[in-house]
DNA sequence: GATGAACGTTTACATATGTAATCGTAAAAG
DNA sequence: CTTTTACGATTACATATGTAAACGTTCATC
């Protein structure tokens, strides 16, 4: 299992990029000030996640003063890209069509997200396959027993 | 960040958990059978993630002479949709429509699952919103520098 | 210039997770 | 009936992760 997988951060890491995101900078107090609420977090743990993220270099910083500005090193859809191919490598390829339905069924979608969804819809409908290989390991889904 | 969250299984407990899901019940050989080539696991690592998952009660036991049989106790759908959640969780609502877009993009879909999709997507065509309200805690997404 | 506030760094510690060896017991084989 | 084998349980241990205090240094303030 080993997570070889690079600009990986974890949960708490993920809540403090997403402010430095927001802003495409930001400075500790900045991040300490906007999530101090949401999670409790003491000032001392907003540190210690910083300084996590810039060890394992998905911030970089610049010196203002005796302070750092903290630069995102990744971006945010990368991010959302690397914990989704994650999600999707626990699931029978072609059971990934009945995940985003549901996915979808739960959202919220604005005009202009179901005009996008449409179109990658007609583009896959033509693209669409009569089954989708299923690509697992013997034994690890059911696909084998109805081929 | 107190992962509170009931039946939250991890990634090697999730290889498992799909042996089990298979084929609606497994004992541990056919669990190590199944995975030893794919993670080059020893059987006493999946023995391991048999009793944790035993214990979270991820999954219930029969016996059968000296050995056991491994039943789940929580579906792959449940399971799958704690992890979309969990995932969903870490994104502005307002993103989550481009989100799945990326994911639909990269999948393989049959023609069955356009069906699906095309299906839902018209009903979100019909409940679609002019904007998805931003959900995120002030300075954690630019959805309030853009407003 | 002395002091206290602010910053990043270091150290700390409990729990989670990946990975596996060892052990006691029960079943199978001889 | 004894010996080997297979099984689950116990123990082990390194790294990851969440959470935070303590420390040394640099700025700003008196």
């Amino acid at each position: 299992m080993q997570t070889t997988e690079k600009n990986k951060i974890t949960e708490a890491e993920w809540e403090v990029m997403r402010v430095i995101w927001a802003s495409n900078e930001a400075t500790s107090q900045q991040v300490i000030q906007a999530l101090e609420h949401k999670y409790q977090w003491k000032p001392a743990t907003i540190k210690t996640l910083l300084g996590r993220l810039v060890k394992k270099e998905s911030l970089t910083t610049s010196s203002l003063g005796n302070k750092f500005i903290y630069h995102p090193n990744i971006t945010e859809e990368e991010t959302i890209r690397l914990a989704s191919n994650n999600l999707l490598a626990h699931i029978c390829h072609r059971k990934v069509g009945q995940t985003i339905a549901d996915l979808l069924d739960q959202a919220t979608l604005s005009h202009a997200d179901v005009a996008l969804l449409e179109q990658i819809i007609a583009k896959k409908k033509v693209e669409a396959v009569d089954k989708v290989p299923c690509n697992c390991v013997p034994g690890q889904c059911a696909c084998h027993l109805t081929k």
